[in-house]
DNA sequence: TATTGTTATACTCTATAACTATA
DNA sequence: TATAGTTATAGAGTATAACAATA
């Protein structure tokens, strides 16, 4: 790894320099990107904030659970799913029962209501992604949903 | 290109829903992507948010420019720009000085306290993603790298 | 009258800390 | 006593709209 992260791609060994560059630049990237979330947060519904979707999202992923893991898959505190866990309760998306094994939890479980908010997103997401993107080959999406995968598991 | 946006990756033509599927992943990955941001933003100096960061990197790697070019780069509205703007420059990292042709705007120009700001800045971006990302490739760095800008200008 | 910028206001996301209920 | 979750509070980013100054 130490041996790899010393090459550049396209020639020889590096320095230093070269090598914090190329971090820096991915700084510099994920700080631009931000502009492209507000541009896709833009097209949500009105009463579905980008905190709400992405509730929905991970319970449609990831199935039925608690907030403790919710949590967790969000990479958030648990004061901040839980506020967006209320929001979307209160407008019938998902429904909370009580864990039957600990009182103190409940299970959070998408509802149709929920799916069909999820289906809304999801055709928004698609017109104006399919838009953006449309000289983009499906092969180049595919790339860059793998590496940013790949990003958010290495963090 | 809508030919080609009708073809998978590894296999034959496919349906309107596995295209869709394949820009709601991209929704979902850049939803994600905001925990690897928070992070990234968490290793700021406490005087330096994320927005006074991006006006110093702005002008760093564009060069001196006014308010309303700066705004366009950033891809904010110049109320936002405005604030970053006057956070930065209340602690001396870039001057402001009249613009000869049009007494109503303000060339903005990062000093030297600014480029040791930025300087910092790079530092701590090297360190925590030369360690997040040990296991990676420098081509899969610049592949990321080049993919994110080129998602940027497609928006 | 149009443009550049600034400021007031409001909304969303986020984290810390204090608190409640249950294990 | 420890853990799951809630809520109050505060800080940061953002946008809209009203405003000031200059072209």
């Amino acid at each position: 790894m130490v041996a790899l992260s010393n090459k550049m791609g396209g020639g020889p060994v590096t320095t230093q320099t070269a090598q914090s560059t190329r971090y820096e630049e991915l700084a510099r990237q994920l700080t631009g990107i931000g502009a492209v979330k507000r541009d896709l947060a833009r097209i949500l519904p009105a009463d579905c904030p980008p905190g709400a979707a992405a509730v929905l999202t991970v319970l449609d992923r990831h199935g039925e659970m608690r907030l403790s893991r919710l949590t967790e898959l969000m990479a958030v505190d648990m004061s901040v799913s839980s506020r967006h866990v209320t929001h979307v309760a209160e407008r019938g998306w998902i429904d909370r029962e009580t864990d039957p094994g600990d009182a103190r939890c409940r299970i959070l479980r998408l509802n149709p209501a929920g799916r069909a908010v999820l289906a809304e997103l999801g055709s928004r997401y698609t017109v104006a992604l399919e838009r953006a993107l449309a000289d983009w080959s499906p092969e180049d999406v595919d790339a860059l949903n793998t590496l940013l995968a790949r990003l958010r598991s290495s963090f």
